[in-house]
RNA sequence: GUCGCAGGCCGGGUGACCGCGAGCCGCUUCGGCGGUUCGAGGAAAGUCCGGACACCGUAGGGCAGAACGCUGGAGAAAUUCCAGGCGGCGAAAGCCGACGGAAAGUGGCACAGAAAGGACACCGCCUCCGGGUAACCGGCGGUAAGGGUGAAAAGGUGGGGUAAGAGCUCACCAGCACCGUGGUGACGCGGUGGCUAGCCAAACCCCGUUCGGUGCAAGGCGAAGCAGGUCCCGCUCAGGCGGCCCGCCGAGGGACCGGGUGCGCCGCUCGAGCCGCCGGGCAACCGGCGGCCUAGAUGGAUGGUCACCCUCGACAGAAUCCGGCUUACAGGCCUGCUACGGGA
RNA sequence: GCCCCCAUCGACUAGCGGCCCAGGUCACAGCCCUUUCAAGGCUGCAGCGCGGGUUCGAAUCCCGCUGGGGGCA
């Protein structure tokens, strides 16, 4: 893992595509249900294993509305979903990322790679 | 120039790299790849009104219910807009107003006060009668000017008049009715008359106008999948048509447990559309001509990094669409007007 | 997205436009009672979500915001 926020050459995926996102009630409903639960103070990640485990890993996040505004949330997801591929991730699992209230507060008085690093806090928590 | 008022507009900009959604074109091993063009708001918000559109066994009648309420106009309609009237606020420009009816009925007006609506007079005032030396006391009456209470007290102010008083009489003002006159009208102005009729209808209500329900999770096409069971009511009026009645439809309806789906496409953006010019109208708006195509996502598209500039950037993110209303909003620009001050 | 409902002390709730600077229960604080605690008694603490309007007068009626809750595939 690196602490750069540049490790990847160009050309390399580096974003999160909708084919890497999960995109159904369904989906959600497992990861919830038969995963596991990691928290920080900004975020609670649940993690399931795929059946296929070389799978390529896919993100779903929660931004309940007591985070903020639509704005507020909007935002947030755009810029996780900038910052979720700048590391690696484990292949065959499907994530749900959610935030907590006080996050875009904390994100606005800090920068972008902040936002990283709190995701890589909660990565390393859950011991992926 | 300063202060204020009204109306309109903008809502950081430029460039580079990496990314996101849609349309079109090309290539494709059908997984995608490349190019190109577009890609959130004035409120997209609240969901407070009104429609379009879609569906519903009957969208039928009456009652009930709800909403609205000065006049004229605009508009598809509206708790909408424009102009005008009246009332209130302001020195003015201007702003604000659910602004029909209280002599159709019902009801209310706490406390205080004599009395809260056709007054029955608490303190009082006055004539007369009786008593008393007198101060004064008692009584039959006449009054409502003054005091006091209250948010509100039976037209107000002044003169005359009277025993004291009273629209009793007179003038002015306010209010009412009628006549004339101006105006499409609300209403204004003038005259005459009689001399008074409290407030509340965002209390019930009366009058007038309008209103079927549900909402794109409407609704349509396609694909896939499953498993039924128990009980109650009914075909001898169960059930449905908003609450009731009539009337109509009508053979199945309901409760609980269990099972399945929870996908793709359409609806989905060309519309009461936007821009410019001309004409009509005080205006809202309407008409004509020319030009333009301007988001359509579906776990839901606008972000990240860097550089420079400035006044260091508010409220805030489309989800069927449109017309309004309301609410939030850093800063800035333009136009017109009022008052005051200064200059020519 | 669309459509509904609610709001009163810290909590649960009463409250015909004036008898209400809003009543009750639990909780909290103090005092009495008791050897002490509990129970009981007395006293206090505190509230009409916010802003306008109607009315002489609004928790109550009307309008607009704000904050909660629910339903619809």
């Amino acid at each position: 893992m690196v602490a750069s926020g540049y490790p990847l050459s160009p050309g390399e995926a580096r974003k999160v595509e909708r084919r890497h996102r999960l995109s159904r009630s369904r989906d959600f409903d497992n990861v919830y249900r038969h995963g596991r639960s990691t928290s920080t103070r900004f975020f609670t990640l649940h993690a399931f294993p795929r059946e296929d485990a070389n799978s390529e890993p896919r993100l779903g996040l929660a931004i309940p509305r007591s985070v903020g505004s639509a704005v507020k949330r909007n935002r947030l997801k755009r810029m996780l979903r900038e910052v979720w591929p700048l590391n690696d991730r484990k292949a065959g699992f499907d994530y749900v990322l959610a935030a907590r209230p006080g996050l875009v507060e904390a994100a606005e008085s800090h920068d972008f790679d902040w936002l990283g690093e709190r995701v890589d806090e909660v990565m390393e928590k859950a011991g992926s």
